[in-house]
DNA sequence: CAATCAGTTTGGAATCATTCCAAACTGATT
DNA sequence: AATCAGTTTGGAATGATTCCAAACTGATTG
């Protein structure tokens, strides 16, 4: 339970990272960028909220919103939908695809090598594709 | 602006596909599958709440959620999840995938001999493919 | 036809995730 | 040190959906 100052080494990086995604580094954003940091991962803003109040960073709910919707637009996460009223923010941001597990409610990595869509019509007059997501809906058997 | 009593003709098909779906013909299911019942359409809870009260038929919110529920699982719809908070009921229950303008939220049918996806992985120990969603997020150009 | 009862419907309260807001705060700049 | 635009915050507001207990209604039976 270490109630940490300003620790220089990670902190910097993240600074670095917030200032490259064009976001101006503050105390909450800094804190948040390290707890995603590490490996991929799925979460909510919820999760993300008590993950953040157990490593004693006092950041507020509405914060984490923020905060997550900016990394979105920013590159740094991405959204996924899988059910009306339940999105993740996924930190891989690197082309893929999930496994959506409907009795528990979890995602699982599809890598986008294996994955492939074909046959998508071209999209109607004046609109451009954005993303092509792919949710793989599986059950207990 | 009729206000209609009690038509046999398109009503008895209406119980007929009720029953076939093992659902109780109620006054309010009879009515919700009448309106579904004509081509291809997307709708949300609440248009289709509106869309009742216009035709002057008396459904409550409530039951409409119901009601759309209970038919999806009797395969009469199919829901389309398109982003947080946002989920359609699509009378298209064939083989088949969306175009997502976010721009206005609206839906459009890809059929499913055109669209194809290809090395979905096997899915974890125990548990079995319910269905494969894609939707391709299409923007303004 | 009347009684009966499980299945339905309903309005309103409750829940849940998310957004909004105005006030307080804080990083960066002068 | 002053300044100010960008941020954060708690709490209220919103919106969609679910829950609930009471009233209702098809279908069945005698």
């Amino acid at each position: 339970m270490t109630v940490s100052r300003k620790r220089k080494s990670s902190g910097e990086d993240a600074v670095r990272r917030l200032r490259a995604a064009g976001l101006r580094p503050t105390r909450q954003r800094g804190a948040l960028v390290e707890l995603l940091g590490s490996g991929h991962r799925h979460l909510s803003a919820e999760s993300l909220h008590q993950e953040a109040q157990q490593a004693g960073i006092g950041v507020s709910l509405a914060t984490i919103y923020n905060t997550l919707h900016q990394f979105t637009e920013a590159g740094l996460l991405r959204e996924v939908v899988v059910g009306a009223g339940r999105s993740y923010f996924d930190t891989n941001t690197g082309d893929h695809q999930h496994f959506y597990c409907e009795d528990d409610g979890s995602l699982i990595d599809i890598e986008g090598e294996a994955i492939a869509v074909a046959g998508v019509p071209a999209p109607p007059k004046g609109m451009a594709v954005d993303r092509v997501d792919v949710v793989v809906r599986v059950k207990r058997a």
